[in-house]
DNA sequence: GCAATGAATTCGCGAATGCGAATATAATGT
DNA sequence: ACATTATATTCGCATTCGCGAATTCATTGC
């Protein structure tokens, strides 16, 4: 029961961090068009391919993201929101970083990639 | 230039940050209903108060909370929000929490120490 | 000046975090 | 079986975090 309370608590707490870091926020924002694949992130971000994964198994870890696989390739979408803090969170990441000048290039870059369909 | 991109995001993680700590949610959700003293969030919380300085010292840098000195004691509030991130995470405290058994008895108590006029 | 009270800071520690570099795993085509 | 490609994990390290314990600072009243 005492670790129920703790659970429920450290669950908006992990949501929280999960939105505390720069590269996460970049990957949730690009998500936001639908999935993509891992190389995509990769190129758009333009950081090392560890990085990115790292933090996918992060934002997997609190369900924030899942995860397809079709043969080599890992499809990342955002997951629906699960509680009322997931549901503002994704409000947030729908309203709130359009004027960031870094997310507003990967949304450049994101929309060349997705023209080219999936990662080529 | 670089930096205020970086200033931009890091401001944005700084609050998201904030919010992924226990006891800073509690004191946020308890300064919802009006300036609280330290001594008041020390006796409801019931944590030692120099942990309870130091989330407030967060809270403050990262301009959460603000601080009205008289006399010996420090009156803290919620700033009022500065952006659209905060103004979203400020919307979460008030509809995100209601139901999480560790802050509804905050409520409780808090609701008796404020009835007895500040800390006695 | 001095004691008492409210609040902030410092110190030392263990745990968590983020990173680059290297390596491992898994699926595919030959 | 083997090379190739996409992705995940491990390792070692530096940094940050949150904590309790102790101390300091600031204001007030005597």
């Amino acid at each position: 029961m005492k670790i129920m309370e703790k659970e429920k608590v450290s669950c908006a707490d992990r949501l929280f961090r999960a939105f505390s870091d720069r590269t996460r926020l970049r990957i949730l924002h690009m998500l936001r068009g639908g999935e993509l694949c891992v190389c995509d992130l990769v190129s758009v971000l333009n950081v090392p391919q560890p990085k990115v994964s790292r933090h996918l198994s992060y934002l997997r870890r609190c369900r924030l993201v899942r995860v397809r696989k079709e043969g080599l390739w890992c499809y990342y979408e955002l997951a629906p929101a699960r509680n009322t803090v997931h549901t503002k969170l994704l409000e947030c990441l729908a309203s709130c970083f359009q004027d960031v000048p870094e997310i507003r290039k990967d949304a450049v870059r994101l929309a060349k990639v997705r023209k080219n369909q999936c990662c080529e």
